[in-house]
DNA sequence: GAGAAGATCTCCT
DNA sequence: GGAGATCTTCTCA
């Protein structure tokens, strides 16, 4: 399989420069696509999270650019990868105009294509559980700081394109998990009773304390 | 340079 | 449901 044989295209640069709430929303049915060594594997967004900038006190870019968060902050349509927790990369996109930072963290899929080697790739843990979560997805995908910065609009080895059979679904709305801060935001999406998503149950983030671990 | 926190996952009880 | 693993990033002195 070579990527001209891909049978979805890319979504256009202005799909990304809108609200980022709106983009969020918007990428729920799409599908995430990846080309590793001659494997096609595709997944569909099944949950998201919207982060904004400065006035988003839960997003990266809150406190400014860092060297980090620097891709929230440029042109819409690329990838921000970043590492957490010492052992997971999340997948997020850019959006807004160049200057205005926010970006959709891809929080899960659901498997659609490849699934031989997202199984190999996540040590055979069940189907179900591959892709239902930020840390998994990226695991299954082979996505890493590598790509950090990649542009999804053009027919590379990341991107994210529309189905050429896209079929409606119900969309629902929840606080982010696993933030401390604003939590009264309901800018988390995932699709209905879809059997992807990572949780169904609001879970607030735990603040540790070093001290606390002693 | 040191200390603290973190957009998570998995194992164990 | 709780806690440990693990290490990058950021803040503060």
């Amino acid at each position: 399989m070579s990527i001209t044989e891909v049978p979805i295209d890319p979504l256009p640069r202005s799909f990304y420069a809108q609200g980022t709430v709106t983009v969020a929303r918007a990428l729920l049915n799409k599908q995430l696509v990846r080309l590793l060594d001659g494997s096609l594997l595709i997944g569909r967004i099944v949950e998201v999270e919207a982060y904004g900038g400065r006035n988003d006190p839960a997003s990266h870019a809150y406190r400014g650019k860092t060297p980090r968060n620097l891709p929230m902050f440029g042109e819409p349509g690329h990838a921000y990868i970043y590492f957490t927790y010492g052992n997971h990369y999340c997948l997020n996109v850019t959006t807004q105009p160049p200057g205005i930072a926010g970006a959709v963290l891809i929080r899960a899929i659901e498997p659609l294509q490849g699934l031989d080697v997202m199984k190999q790739l996540r040590s055979g843990v069940p189907e179900q559980q591959l892709t239902n979560g930020p840390g998994k997805l990226t695991k299954a995908f082979a996505i890493d700081r590598s790509l950090n910065q990649i542009d999804l609009t053009q027919r590379g080895n990341l991107f994210i394109g529309k189905a050429r059979n896209e079929s409606p679904v119900t969309v629902e709305r929840s606080p982010r998990i696993g933030i401390t801060v604003g939590i009264e935001r309901l800018w988390r999406f995932y699709i209905k009773s879809n059997d992807y998503v990572s949780r169904y149950t609001f879970k607030p983030g735990k603040r540790r304390l070093r001290s606390q671990l002693q």
